[in-house]
DNA sequence: GGAGGGAGATACGACGTCCTACGTCCGGGC
DNA sequence: GCCCGGACGTAGGACGTCGTATCTCCCTCC
């Protein structure tokens, strides 16, 4: 008589490529046994041993590269990013909802960390912060709005909690950020049409932070907030 | 001359059927068409179509029922646990750093949470947090840490923003919940030494909730962060 | 002697075919 | 009427083959 329910082979590929990456304590960017030594090792064929990789790379814990063989990988958030980004677009009717759970749990995060952040911020890091928000001035103020004024308004919110010394926070933040815009993108929405408030806003966030003002920092991004909020809502029902 | 920097067929099969998905606008458990289907639609080989398939799979985009079908996956966070829990696993030696990290994430959202949720919670909610705890309190009182204790926890925090509406919370809560607990699996942690706290800990912080005291509520829950990262310290010290 | 290019090695990408495993459903036997 | 077993559809897995991308190294040309 045959074991029931064996695991199929695949997934405990999958689990022996971890393992084997977990004990020979491999970094990101170290190669890892070709297609060949693997189907060997392993006593699979090279088909199970591509599903497997394939999968690993879906999660960026391999990374593949035509050619030249199979590497760590570095285990970033893209498939928060794309699995975030499907169910809000798979809402079909219903993604702003979506979006303001998202937006929410931003907010949330944001207000939190801005608070932790406030007391600990040097001036040359209150300096980079008012530079950004000097560039976004003059994105804005040339009316072109392309592609740089998004990228400026993500580089505050990273550079907003690069103290923290939390390599996750500023990934998790730019997931959400990820998400929303390439919903923005996918729905069709148009530029922001008050690039010059967004920018107040962010520039009453480092007034607010250089005079050590704690509460009135978080208040600042609070207001920062339920601008986006407003434009997603309004974006939504133009379309929708 | 050819085309320089052809699109790889998989990753081109995995945007085709996730925009098969969002043109039917299938909703999660819907039928995908079947492997063949899939073959002769998109032109491509069967092998491709199941490299496609298994990528989207560990997304937790499609889901794969041998000998039934290919389905509408619910996009879970299943993604970002697995690759959280890499991350973490793959920093060897520096695991604590990294457990700090979503510690710390955690930590912000739910006191932020409990904050927002304070005022909405009614008393039928605040009654089954309660039981909640009275259960932690006998399940610990035994002496038995099975694996109830545990997801009496986690029970605990779900139920505490389920009000919230949002259903992104609970589930990144969740995640991060399970990456902690399998990285502490993996280590070999010991249980709680000391649930009599910790459920106490919970108690207060229902307390608080119950006497529609936010500020109380936001520190009781600080303190149990506290108390979580403080044993992380220490078992990651007694192991390390 | 050094820079450029081509040949070969290496490794992933894709395909076709075959067989197996799983699950459903229907029909025959009891 | 119930139960069991086999047919059928679908995914899982294996093998062999060819195609294509990248790197390396050596040879040629300047």
């Amino acid at each position: 008589m045959r074991r029931m329910s064996e695991e199929p082979r695949t997934s405990r590929i999958q689990r022996q490529v971890v393992q084997l990456i977990l004990d020979r304590r491999l970094t990101a960017g170290a190669p890892l046994p070709t297609e060949a030594e693997l189907m060997e090792t392993l006593g699979v064929s090279r088909n199970s041993v591509r599903e497997a990789l394939k999968a690993l790379q879906a999660l960026d814990i391999v990374e593949i590269r035509h050619g030249f063989g199979t590497y760590v990988g570095k285990a970033s958030l893209t498939p928060l990013v794309d699995g975030l980004t499907f169910r809000t677009l798979a809402r079909h009717d219903d993604d702003t909802g979506a979006l303001a759970e998202i937006l929410q749990v931003r907010e949330v995060l944001e207000e939190g960390l801005i608070r932790r952040v406030a007391a600990t911020l040097t001036e040359a890091e209150l300096d980079n912060l008012e530079g950004v928000v000097t560039r976004m001035e003059s994105a804005g103020g040339t009316g072109r709005m392309g592609s740089t004024f998004p990228d400026l308004d993500r580089e505050f919110h990273e550079a907003l909690y690069a103290s923290l010394g939390n390599a996750l926070v500023p990934q998790l933040l730019g997931a959400f950020w990820t998400v929303f815009r390439r919903v923005s993108g996918a729905r069709g929405w148009t530029d922001d049409p008050t690039p010059e408030i967004t920018v107040r806003r962010h520039r009453d966030i480092v007034t607010a932070l250089r005079a050590r003002d704690v509460e009135g920092a978080q208040r600042a991004m609070a207001v920062h907030f339920r601008g986006i909020e407003a434009r997603a809502a309004e974006e939504s029902r133009g379309v929708g």
